[in-house]
Parts: structure tokens; C-alpha cells; sequence
DNA sequence: GAGTAAAATTGATTCAGAATAAGAATTTAT
DNA sequence: ATAAATTCTTATTCTGAATCAATTTTACTC
């Protein structure tokens, strides 16, 4: 009888989501390396906090299985949400600048994650070209990512943004080989209208209608899209080809 | 006679923002590696463009004089600013994990830059740990203030957004060593609109409301506070240490 | 320095989404 | 399984900022 593998004690060379996080580009040899420094955490709790504003940045971390919401609290005390971090995802890396953490990581599921302490991070790096780049890349991505969170709550309607992050969601799952039309995804829906600008009750009328509509349907953390081409077109972004042709 | 020294060919080691740029941290030596790979570029004019949307990563760039507008074009034609690039300032880095960029530069006065190539920049910083540092804490540091930004975004009015807009170019001043209550921004009113997501219409009428109250004053591209207290509780900022005495 | 184009201002009107409230459904704890 | 606490839904009212439109001011060009 076969010895399971401890989705715990697994190495990077044997896990399933290299293709997406630290691993990619890196010959067998330097994975080992990696591999030595990264140390796989017992799982969170759905409220867990990995960590939190103010404290001292030590690691990053790579999310395994789960998922993260990163809230950052204002003056006034309400809270912000800044982004959604999920299997293949890094995060922590915002804290590198100031060297301590500007936002709060809270686990949203029972969550699995890979710590990896900076200052070793950074020392191997140094040795090994394609890790820094993949470091420098990672943050550069997640800026882009953040760059797009921004378009998205400047100048969308509240159906254009919920279209949107539900298309983002889609593509997302698709990128990483599962389904784009059925997928679960444990968010409150008054996450994500923190993460969306809107309140609960608008996401919650804009689900309905679009539901009714039959874009997509969104009930008890299960997701099921519909029509991608209108959920696309709604979120703002087909128009672009079409505008071509009306310009030319 | 004295030779002026030309701004131009002005080497790191002699520049006036070398504590706010790359050399932060670096000794002598270092300094003089660095400024081997760092070409001065002949000035551009207002409306030049640096780079833009798609085209190829090779280089970034610090703000020597003068400044930038960063903007991205969403699907439907319009323009989205997601941010501005001023003296010490080091942009171009958000095109690290695609390789090109994802945006577009355009400078918003006379503007003089020092342009770094990419390749030759990762190459030494592979040498020079503390240069490699400085590297990640810039591109961490870009995605702090764009998490500010989305921030601002989310749930602020506009009236706050113009505060706290007004507060962070005041601070900035000061943090340059310049004067934080009077200073000189050429900034149409049309471009902080769509940094802020709002109208010009808006932004005119709450300049007009604030200048009224003795608040600030922006006119002509001249920025002046009178009251950077009440400025400070229009942003937002202030209620902190009030609401721990009140919730106490 | 006149002429033109671009940008800023000001006022009137409209509208999307916030706020409020009250009930239903779901999750969590006992 | 039941109770308590969250979270979600739906309807209504209300407000802040967008939109539309007209004028003034500022910035360029020749």
C-alpha cells in the first residue's frame, strides 16, 4: 500500500502548483535550494490571521489550498478590501519597502500556505538569477493587479464591476486548469462589496438581476456562469475588437 | 569662472535626489557601479511620451525635473491616470512580469530623466545585495501608494479625495525637503479628475468650496494651504486619534 | 498681439447607488 | 436539533456626483 502524500510535508519539485508560483522558470537543482528554505505551516482556520498591520515583515507566503482577504482598516475604523489571495497566489510582498506589514491577511477557508522568511528568500536570490527575477516579477504583477483593481473602482458602474470580478474570477480558475463556468468560492458577499466599493445590498440586487438575467448565477459560494459573451460585454471589455472595426 | 555643472551630465554620486532614488543604501563604490549603467537623457518636452502601452520593457526611468502621467485606455476608448511621477520618482517597473508595459508615460512639463536599463540593472543588482534591496522595496513601494490610491477610490467622497489628494502632494513636498504649505504643480484640472475618478466639473466646484473656506487655495497651477489642520480632517486622516478618545 | 483652441467655471437637471429599514435565509454554536 | 447570530434579500427614500449646456478664462499659434 502506497504512503500518501502529506499535502503538508510535499516539496516544491512534487507540487501541484509550481507552474504558478516561485518554482517557474528554475532548473531542478535551484528548486531544491528553494526548497530548503520553505516551510510548509499547519493550516489555518477560516479567520485566521496570517498576519496583520504593523507587524514586522518576515516572510512571504504562498497560498496552497484556501484562500486570504487582505484588509487594511482606515482612520475612520471601516474596512477596506484590498485584494483576494487564493491557491498559487504570494502574498506579503507590500511589506517589503517599509519592512513591516501595511494590511491584514485573514484566511476566508480552512487554508494551507508555504512561509518563506525574507532575509533567506532574498539571500538565495541573489545566487540564483532566475529567482530574483521571478521575485521582482511577482511583486510587478501583483501592481498590475492592484493597477486594474483601481480602473476598476474609478470609472465602473456597480453592474460593471460585479461583471468584471466575476469574469476575472472565470478567467482565473481557467488559468490554472479548472472549470471557468462552475467553480465555489467562499465569499461573503459584504467582501466583496468592500473589495468592489459597493455595498452588500447592491451586490446583493445586482447578483438577482443578473441571475434573472442569465449571466451567471452566484448562490451559497457556488458559481455558475451562464452567458460568458454577455458577462464579458457587461463588464466592459468585447467592446474593444468592436470599437476597432467601428473606427477603422 | 566656475563651469556649471549641466544637469545632464550630472552623475549619481553628485545628484541632488540620490536619498530619495537607487543609491539609498549604497556606498561610494556602489554608487559609481551604478551610475556606469545609468544614461541621462536630453529633456523631454510636455507631451512626450517615455513609453507606452505594449511596447517592449528595456529600461526604467527616474524623475529628474519636472514630471509624468501614467495612463492606461480601458476598452472603451477612455483614459484612466494612474498616477503621477515626480522629481526622485522612479517609474516604468510595473512592465517587469510581462516584459512590456502596460501603460503609458507622458510627461506633464519639461522633464529631464535618468533612464536605467533593465538588463544591466538586475545584472548588478545581482552583485550588489543592497542595490537588489533597493530594487524590490521600489516596486513594493509603487504598490503601497497604488493601494492608497485604490483606497481613496473606494469609499472616499469627493470632497475627501480632493484632501486627501492635496494633503499627499503636500507631504511629498516635505519629504523632498521642499515647502509643503506653497508649491507648483502643473497639473490640469481634467488630469486629477481622472486620477480621482471624478468630473472637472467636481474637482472645479470643491476647489472653489475649499479655496472659500480657507482651506487651500490651487490656482494657475500654484498650490497654497492656509489650513492644513482642517485639510487634514477633510481627508480623513485626523478622526484617528479622536476616535480612540472617544471609543475608549 | 489678435485669433483660435483648449480648459475651467458655473448653473440646472438627472440618476445611480447609498442609506435605511424590515423580513427571510443561512450559518454557527449550544 | 434547536436557538442565536450572521448574512442576505427586497422595497423605499434620499443624496452626491454625473451629465448637459452655456460662458469665461487661459494657453497657444502665427
Amino acid at each position: 500500500m502506497a504512503t500518501p502524500i502529506s499535502l503538508f510535508n510535499a516539496n516544491c519539485a512534487e507540487c501541484g502548483l509550481k507552474k504558478l508560483c516561485f518554482p517557474i522558470g528554475l532548473d531542478k537543482a535551484d528548486v531544491l535550494r528553494l526548497d530548503e528554505i520553505v516551510k510548509r505551516k499547519s493550516p489555518l482556520q477560516k479567520g485566521d490571521v496570517l498576519f496583520s498591520h504593523g507587524k514586522s515583515f518576515q516572510a512571504v507566503y504562498a497560498v496552497r489550498s484556501g484562500g486570504f482577504k487582505v484588509v487594511a482598516t482606515n482612520a475612520a475604523g471601516d474596512d477596506q478590501i484590498l485584494g483576494f489571495y487564493l491557491p498559487g497566489d504570494i502574498l506579503g510582498a507590500d511589506a517589503v519597502a517599509r519592512g513591516e506589514h501595511v494590511s491584514t491577511a485573514i484566511a476566508i477557508d480552512t487554508t494551507t500556505v508555504c512561509e518563506i522568511p525574507f532575509p533567506e528568500l532574498e539571500r538565495l536570490s541573489l545566487q540564483v538569477p532566475a529567482l530574483n527575477h521571478q521575485l521582482l516579477s511577482m511583486i510587478s504583477k501583483e501592481l498590475v493587479d492592484e493597477r486594474m483593481h483601481a480602473e476598476l473602482l474609478s470609472r465602473k458602474s456597480a453592474e460593471e464591476r460585479i461583471a468584471l470580478f466575476v469574469l476575472w474570477l472565470s478567467r482565473r480558475q481557467e488559468r490554472r486548469g479548472f472549470n471557468g463556468q462552475m467553480f465555489r468560492l467562499g465569499l461573503l458577499h459584504r467582501d466583496m462589496a468592500l473589495y468592489l466599493g459597493l455595498t452588500p445590498e447592491t451586490v446583493s440586487r445586482i447578483l438577482a438581476k443578473l441571475s434573472d438575467e442569465r449571466v451567471f448565477h452566484w448562490r451559497n459560494k457556488q458559481v455558475e456562469v451562464m452567458d460568458m459573451e454577455i458577462l464579458t460585454r457587461l463588464a466592459g471589455e468585447a467592446s474593444k475588437e468592436a470599437l476597432c472595426v467601428r473606427t477603422a
